[in-house]
DNA sequence: CTTGGCACTCTATGCTGACGAGTGCTAACC
DNA sequence: GGTTAGCACTCGTCAGCATAGAGTGCCAAG
């Protein structure tokens, strides 16, 4: 990282109105405009001379010799890091954010409303990352026996996530085995932690006879597959047919690249990864994600909590051209409504 | 429907002809180019008239005065139903096709796949229809009492499905309750169809005690619940990117309204239905399909079968400007496929 | 019925000059 | 020294115009 360039308050503030302006109406600035908006009785002349400045630091750049400037990716980050004065949000429109994802107890249904919200406030697209369970909890396990040497196991973890998965066994078992399986486990295992049972689990097995044994390699193992596929992470997104609608878009490639980043989940989940373990908000900006197709794209985004302990991961995702000062604290609000809502269940 | 317009083999060759040409390299066809290309020797001249007669009958249409033809939807509607000749897959490609969905025995994977390999092979988007389930039958049903009145329902149907909601009730429950209901309900009706079971259990009502009938109503309402979501239809999309990289698209807005109704899903549903009871090869041209959404596309579909009943709907949606006769053999063997790797299950 | 010929239309392309926006530089001013 | 007005310069945009090319419609001859 360089640190920041070192400017006066006179050029932060014209960098400040610049980047407003900019964001306002996505047309290079110009001189005139700057000396006019900037509320500092500067002549234009003079405010070219401060933009000179800007340009040798790599904060604004002119897209041809007679355009006005238009922001850096550097330019956004001291703006963002440094410049930006955001507004809370109104409270009628708190309000409006509460009635929103009021009253609704299913947490999938929550979160998908939250990433709709993310997305309709903003006018951009919204993404929440799925909630990643801290501690495992069995609750309760079933097994069915299907056709084929085949079981179905049912697992309902943390009080209402209901796993289920087939299981290909070297024998068949009937109904009563798999029952006996199942209620020795429930017994001796419901309220613990999952990956405890798995350890627990396998120092019992010396002590039980064969056949028995196997049901609880079955039981090891699906413990394991419910582990791992609860820990892979996931994201719901919402309204990214809205970013079709930015003029800076227009490229069709780039759009596609953005679309496909989308769906393939890889690169938007290392993003979000990324800011799980920062304390609050965080902004990626352009390419500084890392990634290109993000070129021209803004991430913003902050993490939520379930009883004091982050689970994961909100945002927008939109042209680098946003309203900063307005998305930040949509999203802020909705990390905040989104984790007391889902701690309060 | 207007009945298909007598037009003679030459201009039948000519149009044929034309469609082809313009599906190769999307610019509107010239009578020049034309007579070269038909094979016919005729004069451009010639080929001038015919045109005239087909503009005429609304065929085909100039873009402007001094442009070539371009086909209209009713060209094309005519060029699929009389004039299009498929060439059958070469073999070496159906056996990739074979080798891309062997041996992938969950059904689920099994369509996620399909509908890639639909997607990758016409380089537009593929789609195939969810299964929809013939009779659910009631394999195993099992209550769970939660905090604060609620219980999660969890219904096995079909041998493998896993269903699960939950339920708010008056009372709470115990766990001995909730069981006891479950026994009676697997005891009783394991095996039997879910709506059969709905109007049994009404009727049984009447010779159970009280709080017993509660816990039979949730019985009810779950199985209503779980037969609802059985039969509304859902797909599977993939490569809706694919669609960005043609030109006809270049209209974000249109792209825009197309990605906005793949995401909603209720018109596609609306399509596909419509396929469904058609006995083999659907295809849809430009607004044919109702929904402005589409201009300019056209949707290729087939139903395939699982043990010769029709189950669902598979196929492509891409620029109406396409290979049919390339796009036509895909989408048929991907059904035949489908079909018999569902019912080999 | 077919064809060559011809006038016509329309698009695409490239060039021009006028205009406006904005810049950098310089010299004068406070 | 910082600030400012003035000026020459650069560049993008746009309208206007001419040109070339593609393709048509129509007519008259074969």
């Amino acid at each position: 990282m360089t640190n920041d360039p070192i400017i006066n308050d006179r050029a932060q503030l014209l960098l400040k109105t610049l980047i407003e302006r900019y964001i306002q109406d996505g047309q290079p600035v110009g001189s005139r405009i700057l000396s006019r908006e900037s509320g500092m009785n500067l002549s234009p002349a003079t405010v070219r001379n401060v933009m000179a400045d800007l340009e040798d630091m790599g904060l604004v750049k002119a897209p041809h010799t007679s355009a006005g400037r238009v922001p850096t990716v550097r330019g956004y980050r001291l703006f963002v890091d440094n410049l930006l004065t955001v507004r809370p949000l109104r409270g009628s429109l708190i309000e409006r954010f509460r009635d929103e994802l009021y009253r609704i107890d299913d947490p999938e249904a929550l979160i998908d409303r939250a990433s709709n919200l993310l997305s309709s406030m903003t006018r951009m697209a919204g993404l929440v990352m799925l909630p990643r369970p801290g501690a495992v909890q069995l609750r309760h396990i079933e097994f069915l026996p299907l056709s084929d040497n085949r079981v179905l196991v049912i697992l309902v973890v943390n009080d209402q996530q209901v796993q289920n998965r087939i299981i290909h066994t070297e024998r068949s078992y009937t109904s009563s085995e798999l029952q006996q399986a199942a209620n020795y486990l429930n017994s001796e295992f419901a309220g613990h932690d999952l990956e405890g049972i798995r350890s627990q689990v396998l120092k019992h097995m010396e002590e039980i006879r064969d056949d028995m044994h196997q049901i609880m390699q079955l039981a090891v193992q699906m413990a394991d597959e419910v582990i791992q596929t609860s820990q892979s992470a996931d994201y719901v997104v919402h309204g990214e047919t809205n970013l079709m609608s930015y003029a800076e878009m227009g490229d069709m490639d780039r759009m596609r690249q953005l679309f496909e980043a989308l769906k393939t989940k890889q690169d938007i989940l290392h993003i979000l990864d990324k800011s799980i373990h920062a304390e609050g908000m965080q902004i990626f900006i352009g390419e500084e994600s890392g990634y290109a197709a993000f070129g021209e794209c803004s991430v913003v985004t902050s993490p939520y909590k379930m009883q004091d302990e982050v689970v994961g991961v909100l945002g927008v995702i939109g042209p680098t051209r946003m309203a900063y000062d307005q998305v930040i604290p949509v999203v802020d609000v909705t990390a905040k409504l989104l984790g007391s809502l889902l701690t309060s269940e």
